[in-house]
DNA sequence: CGATGACTTGAACGCCATCAATCGCTGTGG
DNA sequence: CCACAGCGATTGATGGCGTTCAAGTCATCG
């Protein structure tokens, strides 16, 4: 699954590669900031942008109508996410952290969609990228036990923003939950559980600054 | 999720137009049958062909080292499978019950795709779709208790597979039960519970052939 | 300071998994 | 034809993993 165990990978995911073909093609695009916890777009609404996170961090989740949660990404810098084929979103997306995203109007891509083949290739790319992710997500919520979840949750977040050996996550406990199909009392044993077995330290006392000292352990209970 | 209540919906849903776009174009196509249980194509092996069932149905699944098993997708008449962007299957595919499938060269659709631009517009349509309906299961899989579930697998089911009022499952509770997250036991009982409140019927001893009564019922559990 | 929010830790509960027995049907061979 | 094995499914008993409920700690902020 995520087995990028490299403490200190390339900043910048091939997506942002991606977006420099949306972005030198003429289409139009602009900066905008969201303080932390507002909301970005929501589930079922129009679609009037695609993003891309330059500074800060976003969740995109669904809610059941009695409240619960489920995120399904996490969008860090170089992310693009609301990109969607039909008219309407089907996530909502929050600020997580104070954020800055590039936003690209829907139309202008459409636009250049039409008499640019490539660009329509480049959608396709990140379609399936995306589809890749959620298709592991699905396995493992539907068969992973909980230190698996967080063990894979750590790998995954390790490849996409440890810098200098330091892994500083964005979201909270309740975040991180609701991403594995958990609760964050679970979440919280099984990061106290990999401390334990030395897996990992805490540099900050919110434990979100995180040192991954096993990958390869962490790797081993995942599988 | 799945709101399609109809108890005789469209036979062929949308995917066998978005396949007459890849079968009137210039791609070769042929037709292959499998017998129950045979593995069409295995997880990480090239992708050589995409396939779309004509009779049967196929199951697409995850397997973790010690045997745990995610079933993705069913496929059922009509449906296409095995579409890969990158160049190896991301899961394996077997065949449910006897089931015949027309296969195309991927080769021949990328280059139809090349000049065509209809033709990834097309592919870029159907990855969608499939990113839709798993983004839907992860929700599943991350939040709703096993009654939720098998009520949604019911409704999902009921829609893609009930002739004259009757849906005749082709799967075991193993392959349901590996699709929802559960085991084959607690999607016995959620299965004998609907019959008690008279949600539904059995009308074969295996308790394959289901009549939905009362789907709005269903729909309430699932929510 | 007292209040609040994020996180951890402990104890008890409950949903679903596990283990096991049984039922009904199918196919096979004596 | 019947005995019997085998498969798929249901049903019951029990147990465990993760949830729920409840403190408790630590840091921040008014």
């Amino acid at each position: 699954m995520f087995t990028n165990l490299d403490t200190n990978p390339e900043k910048k995911p091939r997506l942002l590669g991606e977006l420099g073909d949306l972005s030198h093609a003429k289409v139009s695009s602009g900066e905008f900031k969201y303080s932390r916890g507002s909301e970005i777009f929501g589930q079922a609404e129009p679609a009037e942008y695609i993003y891309q996170v330059i500074e800060g961090a976003v969740r995109s989740h669904k809610l059941l109508a009695d409240g619960r949660r489920q995120i399904g990404a996490f969008h860090v810098p170089g992310d693009i996410f609301g990109l969607e084929n039909g008219d309407c979103h089907r996530f909502t997306a929050e600020a997580i952290v104070d954020t800055t995203v590039r936003l690209i109007r829907r139309q202008s891509v459409e636009r250049a969609a039409k008499t640019d083949p490539a660009m329509v290739r480049s959608l396709l790319t990140m379609t399936t990228d995306n589809l890749q992710h959620v298709e592991n997500h699905v396995l493992l919520l539907g068969r992973k036990t909980s230190q698996e979840r967080v063990a894979a949750f750590l790998l995954e977040m390790n490849g996409r923003l440890t810098a200098a050996g330091v892994m500083v996550l964005p979201m909270n406990r309740r975040d991180i939950a609701d991403y594995l199909g958990l609760t964050i009392e679970t979440v919280s044993r099984a990061l106290s559980e990999f401390q334990r077995k030395g897996y990992l330290r805490f540099l900050d006392p919110l434990q979100r600054k995180i040192v991954v000292l096993n990958a390869a352990g962490l790797a081993e209970l995942d599988r």
